[in-house]
DNA sequence: AATATATATCGAAAATTTTGATATGTTTGT
DNA sequence: ACAAACATATCAAAATTTTCGATATATATT
């Protein structure tokens, strides 16, 4: 690996005299004389050994190439900036890291909304996302891999607070045979047709969800593929609402009509793994995780 | 965003002291004194307001959040420098960025084999993949999209160099009705069935492949989800050999048996986008890829 | 041509980093 | 317990780098 000869300073002057329009503008801006920021630019440019500026008419202008590279040093800017933020995170006792397991149930636009609110106010303590199925998260709970998760279950030991509740509803294609009975629907009518099911994504304990003893059986491993297949007019399965919410109303997928436990629905917990000592970023990311859902419902 | 204090230089030495392990050593290696070592680790942690070394017996060792720090530190000075060694690739007239678009066909080992071999070589130039089947990759030559294609035909007014055959075979569950009937299959057997089709991922154009004008047909958009209908049992298929192999190996799938067309080839071209210019990390890359495929066949 | 605007260059001043010498503290071997 | 070996800390001086103010050069505007 070359070492680095340019440094971050110069790289943040060089945006700067983009950002601000000229060298005089980003000397003002830095507090340094225009003198010291003409120095430094032609400094980089030899060292670089190609030309990031050009003069033209009397202001300077981006060379092709000064333009990609700047493009990337604002990033690289960025990540120093954010290895410090770490640092300061670090000396408050912020966790570099926080493992965070959801079930696959948990709707996923509310996840990424609360993660796009959790980025910036936690610069440099990443999130690392695991979706599973079912006994999934009791595992990762148990095994201590997870600081915080997002399931159906509370295993024993372990503090959980609701969080949402999720329904689930029994659907099929709208040709479907199931559909072409016309008439409501017992569960020995579903006996006799494929379901879809949803593997567990556990390794040691095995619940599938809502498997009803139907004679033909679709497993899949996650719920995106359940959907593909349901849609694919492959079976009849129970799927969160929220996820084939749009299917139905445009008519891809409709509910079956049954005479009972068409709906199921699940509460989701929010548990923590280490409940004696919760870091302080994983604190914050469970509390915004809680108002996502709350506005949510 | 916060102004980053602490410099490339300063977390180099920070490593340096835990490559070589001591102050004295890195000094050595780095061509300055001890206490410059010295002095640059307090300065540093005194920026951070965090501890990163702390004496252990004679040895200074790193605390945890210095270990954290350091290792994401190093992917810091190492974009930095990736960032300088594009600034000499430009300078040698190399492209930013290589946008190769391939047929999904193609075997994606092959592909990752070669972007390894490539990244090493081209640091700092990027590549942007993108996978797209049949007239997707004509689309996007035509469109002026992509700088190198790997695809099934060569429009007019490009060149292309062969470069593999894919080998085409039909397919289906083991269980499946056609291998029921238990001799040899005529093309008109097939039509009954349901014919697994990988859709075109071109806007305009549209050629599908393989199209039998079977009775039923489910189309797909990318090989691995056809792969998936056909170990579901939905159907047979055409699907490139090397991307079913072992699922034919391990009897989750079965060739059909027919008396002709049972195998098809298309070859593969590798087309550049700009045939006049070819910039040289995209020829490196095209030649990459193409010692990758000699060994391959 | 005169003026306003923008970057380049120069020598001197200021700031920062490096150095060599030396101090302080820890472990190892006798 | 003591010396030798090892490791980091600190100091003032030296070296290097950066910044500054002034001024030069170049282009566009009027």
């Amino acid at each position: 690996m070359e070492i680095p000869r340019v440094s971050l300073d110069q790289w943040r002057i060089l945006q700067a005299v983009i950002d601000h329009g000229g060298f005089a503008q980003a000397a003002e801006k830095l507090h340094r004389s225009q003198s010291s920021v003409s120095y430094t630019v032609a400094k980089m440019q030899e060292q670089l050994g190609i030309p990031l500026l050009q003069i033209e008419g009397r202001k300077s202008k981006l060379t092709p190439a000064g333009e990609v590279l700047l493009r990337r040093s604002r990033q690289l800017v960025s990540d120093a900036s954010e290895l410090e933020a770490l640092a300061r995170n670090l000396e408050q006792g912020w966790e570099p890291e926080v493992r965070l397991v959801v079930d696959a149930a948990f709707p996923s636009n509310c996840l990424m909304v609360a993660l796009k609110q959790f980025v910036p106010l936690s610069r440099g303590t990443r999130v690392q996302l695991n979706e599973v199925v079912l006994s999934g998260a009791d595992e990762a709970l148990l095994e201590g891999r997870a600081d915080l998760v997002i399931g159906a279950h509370v295993p024993q030991g372990f503090l959980g607070d609701q969080l949402i509740e999720v329904e689930f509803i029994c659907v099929a294609h709208p040709e479907h045979e199931l559909h072409q009975l016309d008439r409501e629907l017992a569960l020995d009518d579903l006996r006799r047709g494929l379901q879809v099911v949803i593997r567990d994504s556990g390794i040691h304990l095995k619940r599938d969800m809502g498997w009803l003893g139907a004679a033909h059986r679709w497993t899949v491993t996650s719920i995106d593929k359940a959907v593909e297949a349901l849609l694919g007019g492959l079976g009849f399965g129970w799927v969160p609402l929220h996820q084939v919410q749009t299917h139905i109303e445009q008519g891809r997928l409709k509910p079956l009509p049954m005479r009972e436990g068409q709906r199921r629905s699940a509460k989701l917990f929010m548990i923590f793994g280490h409940p004696d000592q919760v870091g302080p970023a994983t604190q914050q990311l469970a509390e915004i995780l809680r108002e996502n859902c709350c506005n949510e419902s």
